[in-house]
RNA sequence: GGGCGCUUAGCUCAGUUGGUCCAGAGCGCCGCCCUUACAAGGCGGAGGUCAUCCGUUCAAAUCGGAUAGCGCCCA
């Protein structure tokens, strides 16, 4: 009876099944050495204490194909896996942890907090890795790295030295964006600005040395009281007399200056603006060039410090924002409050406002490091799909600016720069020196850490053993592939190019795929406090891995957002069932699988079923590679769903029942052969995409010598078995078959009902000899239900009838019994609608002279011939109504 | 303020160099069918002035410009 399947396809187990035996086999595993052309990816290393998000899902899957494809077409295939330790957000989670149980980070102490953190963190890493797995991604487990691993550690700390004694690496008071939250520096990256409804506050500045004021405005009046200057632009007319003079500062009563300087904008405000060097970049530029004091009001954890005078001390920022508010109020010197809305920034991690921080920090030299970055990319060395990232690269590179690489944390690279408790001396080391090499002093430690991405920039070349010369990075590096999202354009990709070059002297990849952003149906961000975020692994036991991957991969157009729901899974699931069915049909026409792969089949005994699948299957293989290469996932993925599920499903296994039903043996093993070549090449098309199914089915008709299909050689294109002509005749008959199901639905003709038909053929159209063909006439009437087909080309009508024009030819319905006259009526005057329509704009088009004058004549004489079967098509049909109005 | 993207059927989206799809798919909707691979299915159907306006062209959903609305990034 065949080999049997399950009637439904269930994943469970399956997957899990078929992984183990990929990792046992060691399919993932690359060999450096194995001569032959290389493929490289490395992950974007998802953070230890995260979990599988969708964006995850979209990311490795693409990934996923990538590597799975070049291991198939026979590269050896490198896909490292990897963690980052996430510096902010680990110990921000793992502090919250703490303080639940009453404790903070200083009663343990720095290293208890550091082990206790690396516990969680190793916890964690096996819940996204376990996740990835499950999804079913090939990656190289044998290579796995963790941004704090010993190796990547060297690696950083050699990166860190190199670039101080190059003096890329500065320590410098500056201006920089301070989390109140975790008390730590960010990057200018690690800032959000989000649109804010605020005040714009009018303050009256009291002159120092004659009656009156000036009035300056201002969204952040706590910070007054670190004004060392009142700044106007040196062109404003209003303002020119007051430079030069004095103010005195309310509350706090210090006296500052009235300067002038370009940067200040006359439409802001008055015109007139407060400066306070430590606590905002602007100012701080402003307080170098004029040599301005700069006082530091806050503390770090954003409450006023001593030297914002004693009314405020003590107070959060915010509360010391409303007591100055009121106290300007109180002193007569408040002049208005207007509404207003600016941009502020937020820190990404904690969400809290962050503070412009005037403070000591570590920085990167960018400028030097971009130069060479601009250049690769500009150069197409590197290339970033789609297209229009570049201009955002090239804008953010060509502004860069220095990068704060300290944070305040204790979970992450410590900065291996040693000072001396006796003398000047300071230096990076790789080794931690005992004592000052100068004055044989107490030395110690820089207490803060890197910044995260100063150990991820390094990711393409130190997870494969840098500053070693190993065989990984000879072999593997540049890496072929990045994907990535577009948000982390400037943290991570242009870093990692600048690393690359500086390091390896060389790019670390060759084309970046920028993935859309998921998002959920109503288009918002997905976020855990929406709680619109689906978990990815209740998707996979729900609909299995195979039919979330491919249902993702479905919707995912190239660069564009996301919108994702849940009924689009259903779809991946739903193509998986069909594909499953539909070689349970095949296999359930097969006693022994290795028989009919070792049957030869002669090119005389295909029928022109068989033609026509093999030349839809290699034009399917050929736009299937060019979609690839072009990083057209989406697309890819239809190009699979359609001819799996209309060519192969709807019309091959339709037409080849009869063979497998009623034909001869050899007739059978043709069909079934046929049949099986194109089954294994679709599988082997939708390995990439869907891992799983597709090894589960592949195994039950494959030769017990031949590899498994995730090793097994991706489908090459036979153009010899492309062929146009069978296609167009095919085509034909499709249009034949529909017209005929149509006609026989809308006349309501029950499924059941058998018909009988009569052809009238015309010889003048070019397809019309096919119809004489006996197994064509069998398809007819295999998918119409018809039972008997008289065909000539004189005969007459029969009355009543049902009458279909195709391509000139007739087809009658004989409606004896059952019919429906006024039915066919309808349908018949819908039908000439329809031609009459289409057939005026065709006429306009001929009818325009320029037209035949300018159009290529091909396209000139296709509308010609549109013309003639529709003149005659719609002749026929009125005549037919004509008849059936006589009934 | 600068840059980028989007606007096609009720919903979500395809439509790669302008003319062989009188505009396609999936979901939803309507009708008929549990036809021995599949009801997670089959067959058929309804539904769109391709945001608006102007232009280029023999020909525009497709190219150019403007407008409107939405979204993202940067300052």
């Amino acid at each position: 009876m065949g080999i049997q399947l399950e009637k439904v396809y269930n994943p469970a187990g399956v997957e899990e099944k078929w992984y183990n035996h990929w990792l046992q086999k060691g399919y993932f595993h690359a060999n450096p050495e194995k001569p032959g052309r290389k493929y490289s990816i490395v992950i974007p290393p998802p953070n230890v204490t995260g979990i599988l998000t969708m964006g995850h899902v979209l990311n490795n899957t693409i990934q996923d194909i990538l590597a799975r494809v070049a291991r198939m077409r026979g590269y050896e295939t490198l896909w490292l896996p990897g963690t980052d330790h996430a510096g902010i957000s680990t110990q921000v989670v793992v502090e919250k942890k703490l303080r639940q149980e009453g404790e903070t980070r200083h009663d343990l102490g720095r290293e208890r907090f550091v082990r206790l953190v690396w516990d969680w963190a190793l916890k964690h890493k096996n819940i996204i890795t376990t996740q990835l797995k499950k999804l079913g991604c090939s990656l190289d487990w044998e290579r796995e790295r963790f941004t704090l691993d010993e190796g990547l550690s060297y690696a950083v700390r050699k990166v860190f030295v190199d670039l101080y004694k190059k003096g890329l690496i500065y320590r410098g008071e500056r201006i920089i964006n301070w989390c109140p939250a975790t008390m730590t520096a960010l990057s200018d990256e690690e800032v959000i600005y989000r649109e804010t409804k605020g005040h714009l506050w009018y303050f009256r500045y009291p002159l120092a040395d004659e009656d009156g004021f000036i009035v300056v405005a201002t969204t952040r009046p706590e910070t007054m009281v670190g004004d060392t200057a009142v700044a106007v632009n040196p062109d404003d007319e209003r303002y020119k007399r007051y430079i030069g003079k004095n103010v005195r500062l309310p509350i706090v009563g210090r006296v500052i200056p009235i300067i002038a300087d370009e940067v200040v904008d006359p439409e802001f405000g008055t015109g007139a603006v407060k400066v306070t060097p430590a606590h905002d970049p602007v100012d701080f530029e402003i307080s170098q060039r004029h040599g301005l004091e700069k006082v530091i009001v806050m503390n770090p954890d954003a409450t006023m410090n001593e030297n914002a005078g004693e009314l405020i001390c003590g107070k959060d920022r915010f509360e010391a924002r409303e007591i100055v508010v009121s106290e300007m109020e109180k002193l007569g010197l408040l002049e208005r409050v207007e509404d207003y809305v600016h941009n502020v920034g937020y820190s990404e991690r904690a969400g809290v406002m962050v503070e412009p921080y005037l403070s000591e920090q570590w920085f990167v030299r960018m400028k030097p490091l971009a130069e060479p970055a601009i250049r690769v990319v500009r150069e197409k060395m590197i290339k970033f799909h789609p297209e229009r990232w570049y201009k955002t690269y090239f804008h953010w590179m060509e502004n860069i600016k220095d990068w704060c690489i300290s944070r305040q944390l204790w979970w992450g690279h410590r900065i291996p720069v040693f000072y001396c408790r006796e003398c000047e001396w300071q230096d990076a080391l790789m080794e931690d020196p005992d004592r000052c090499p100068k004055c044989g002093g107490e030395v110690y430690q820089d207490p803060d850490v890197l910044d995260t991405w100063f150990s991820s920039w390094l990711w393409p070349f130190s997870t494969m053993g840098w500053p070693e010369e190993t065989p990984d990075l000879k072999s593997f590096y540049p890496t072929d592939d990045l994907v990535t999202g577009p948000d982390i354009i400037f943290f991570w990709v242009a870093r990692m190019i600048m690393a690359g070059l500086e390091f390896m002297g060389d790019i670390p990849f060759r084309n970046v795929y920028f993935t859309g952003i998921i998002r959920d149906i109503q288009g918002r961000k997905m976020s855990k406090s929406l709680g619109n975020s689906p978990d990815p692994l209740v998707l996979i036991e729900k609909y299995g891995a195979d039919a979330l991957r491919f249902g993702t991969m479905l919707i995912a157009p190239q660069g564009q957002d996301i919108l994702f729901s849940e009924e689009r899974i259903e779809v991946g699931r739903n193509f998986m069932n069909k594909l499953w069915n539909a070689s349970r049909f095949m296999l359930m026409n097969v006693e022994d699988i290795e028989e009919y792969l070792n049957f030869g089949v002669e090119d005389h005994q295909l029928e022109l079923s068989d033609r026509w699948i093999l030349s839809r299957l290699n034009s399917t293989i050929a736009r299937v590679d060019e979609g690839l290469s072009s990083y057209r996932f989406d697309e890819v993925a239809r190009i699979i769903y359609d001819f799996t599920w209309k060519d192969f499903c709807d019309w091959y296994i339709e037409l080849i029942k009869k063979r497998l039903y009623e034909g001869t043996e050899v007739e059978k093993k043709v069909a079934l052969k046929t049949g099986l070549f194109i089954l294994r090449n679709l599988l082997k098309l939708l390995h990439p995409y869907a891992p799983f199914i597709t090894e589960e089915i592949y195994q039950k008709i494959k030769r017990k010598d031949e590899p498994d299909i995730v090793v097994s050689s991706w489908p090459v294109v036979d153009s010899s078995r492309i062929d146009r002509g069978v296609e167009n005749l095919f085509a034909f008959i499709q249009e034949v078959i529909t017209s005929l199901r149509a006609a026989r639905s809308e006349m309501n003709i029950p499924p059941q009902t058998i018909l009988k038909l009569q052809i009238k053929t015309n010889e003048d159209y070019s397809f019309t000899e096919v119809l004489y063909d006996a197994t064509v006439q069998d398809y007819v009437k295999r998918l119409v239900r018809v039972e008997d087909i008289s065909i000539s080309d004189e005969l007459e009508k029969p009355h009543p009838c049902a009458t279909v024009v195709v391509h000139g030819n007739e087809f009658y319905i004989p409606l004896e019994g059952v019919i429906d006259i006024d039915a066919e009526r309808r349908r018949v005057e819908k039908e000439i609608k329809k031609v009459e329509s289409f057939l005026i704009a065709i006429k306009k088009k001929l009818e325009n002279e320029n037209f035949i004058k300018k159009a290529p004549p091909e396209i000139v004489e296709r509308e010609r011939e549109k013309e003639r079967a529709n003149s005659e098509k719609l002749r026929k049909l009125k005549e037919h109504l004509k008849t059936l109005e006589t009934l």
